[in-house]
This record gives structure tokens, C-alpha cells and sequence, in this order.
DNA sequence: AATAATAAAGGTCAAAGAAAGTCAAACTTT
DNA sequence: AAAGTTTGACTTTCTTTGACCTTTATTATT
């Protein structure tokens, strides 16, 4: 028998729209398949992540909603190389700022952007009383570029 | 189903005139929109508040109104004063992005650089072992916008 | 004309409601 | 045994509602 993930996994791909996006409420999944409303985000983390190219953005309350973004070719994407290669363990402001200059060179990201990056990670941002500054970097900067990809 | 919140924000900046500004009757409203008036109340206090660059008056009794309007122009001091008194202790995400979105409106950041920001600031980036996300949220963006007045 | 009463606004705040998120334990499959 | 899945209790965030409060304008009374 098929798990319901898989099931609800091939749900939200064969409604996904032409934009690459599809808006759903959690608890009408759950309701629907019948199944606990945390499936969702089961299926949400193991299959609908980052490493297989979908971003996803939410909002809790009463309106609330959760999207789901593919980026397009993302195995093909030369951003998405870098995050999987370079960005996986602690980085140093430098070797940070080296990808970042390196993705400008190429045209992914603009010169006004590339000063709003060097800001936010540079040391003075990310001083912390605990350790943890180059960690810190990784993860902003992988959301940076992740976000970037999913405008296109 | 949309909240009601958005669709009544949606409706105010819709009906905003040329000159920044409207006056609207809270119980009209609460009427037209089939809301408590307090809702009214909730949608200024969340999305026309000074962090967006909106200031409210009102007047109470018979002929009673609330005014909407929109501060257009900003000198280098507001942003000194920005860092000054609203960057001093650990900000949510939301808040921060209030702040940054009146920034792009006064034109002191560009389209291109909210989003950069926006990323940089966001619950993702910032998760922590520790807890300390709204703490390093103050940080990051401070540097930013001491940064941006040195270019300026 | 001065004062009192009433009506007409808008303001505040806390409780309830409506989502979504987290995490660990139990269960299944490999 | 390890990895993957399912479930449910608990948490966090955001919105909606309603009861009660304060201010201002208008009307009635002396």
C-alpha cells in the first residue's frame, strides 16, 4: 500500500499551477486525506524542501495559509550548486563575501544587493556572546540565495 | 478563506487619495466590512502604525472620524532616530520589516535591497540553538542602516 | 447663558478562536 | 537495527469579538 505522504505528495504536485505555486490551508488537508494535520508538515520537510528546489512560506491565525514555491531548473542552477557544496558548514566573512562577489560577477545579484549582504554578514552583525558566528552566516546566507533563486 | 484584516487594509491604501491621506468613520466601516469596530482598530494598530510610516487622529463624539496619513519625507535624522529608539532591544521579525518597508517608501532603501533584507532578518536565518533570534535580528539590521547612511 | 443630560463617536483590553509549528513517542517498512 | 512514517499533545502566532471606558457634540432644562 501507498504511504500518504507519497499520496499527498503527488496531490500537491499534479495541483501546482502553472506559476510554480500553490496555496493551501493545513487543515483542510488533514480533513481531507484523513489524516493528522502535522502529515502535512510531514510531507512539508521530506519532500517539499529546499534541497529539492521548493521554498515554502506560511502564516498561522485566523487567514492563515501555507505556499509552496518550485524554482524552476533547479538542478541546473548554478546557485543552487554553491548552496549545496559551499554552504554546509561554517563560513568565514571572507570566504562568504568571495561567493557573493563571485555571484555578482555572474549577474545573480545586484551591486546595491551585494553591499545589503556584506552588512548583514559581516562580523560587527553577527557578534554573539556565544559562538556561533560563522554558523550563523551559512544560514543567512543559504536564505538569501534560496530566496533569490525563487524570485526568479 | 482571505482574512478580514487584508481585505480592509487592501481597501483603505485602495482608497488612499493623491495627497497620503483619508478619513474614514471607524462604525461605517465595521458596517461596510460586517466587523466589530474594534477590527477596525486591530487593522490600524497592525498595518497603518508609525513602524509602517502611517500616523493616525481621531476624534471622538458626534462628527467623530479617524485620519490616515502617509509621512512621506525623511531626512538623515529619521533613520538616526530609527537606530536610536527603535533598534535599542531584541525586535520580532514582523516589526523589523515594518521599519524596513517605511524605509524603501521614504526611498532611503532600494526594492531590490527590502528583499536582500528581508531574508537576512527572517525567522530561517536567525534560528538559533540559543535564543537569541530577535537579539541578532537588531544587530543585523542596525549594521545595515549605519551602513547605508555612511555610503550616502 | 449656564448647566445637566443624552447621544454619538472612537479607544482599550482581554478572552476566545483560528490557523500553523514543534517534537517526541509509537508504529512500519526496509 | 535503521530509516521512514504516523499520531497526538502542546506551543506560538495572528485574528476576531465583545464588554466596558473616555471624549466630544448636541439637546434639554433651569
Amino acid at each position: 500500500m501507498q504511504n500518504i505522504s507519497n499520496i499527498i505528495e503527488e496531490f500537491i504536485l499534479s495541483t501546482m499551477g502553472e506559476d510554480n505555486t500553490i496555496n493551501l490551508s493545513r487543515n483542510d488537508m488533514a480533513e481531507y486525506f484523513n489524516c493528522a494535520p502535522s502529515q502535512i508538515n510531514y510531507v512539508l520537510t521530506t519532500r517539499f524542501n529546499i534541497n529539492r528546489g521548493y521554498v515554502i512560506q506560511s502564516q498561522r491565525g485566523g487567514g492563515g495559509f501555507i505556499r509552496i514555491y518550485r524554482i524552476e531548473d533547479f538542478d541546473e542552477n548554478y546557485v543552487h550548486k554553491i548552496i549545496d557544496e559551499k554552504l554546509n558548514e561554517p563560513i568565514s566573512y571572507r570566504d562568504a563575501m568571495y561567493i557573493v562577489e563571485d555571484l555578482e560577477r555572474k549577474k545573480f545579484i545586484k551591486p546595491e544587493q551585494v553591499s545589503i549582504i556584506s552588512y548583514a554578514l559581516s562580523p560587527k552583525a553577527l557578534t554573539t556572546p556565544v559562538k556561533m558566528e560563522e554558523q550563523l552566516r551559512v544560514n543567512i546566507l543559504k536564505n538569501i540565495l534560496i530566496n533569490i533563486i525563487k524570485e526568479g
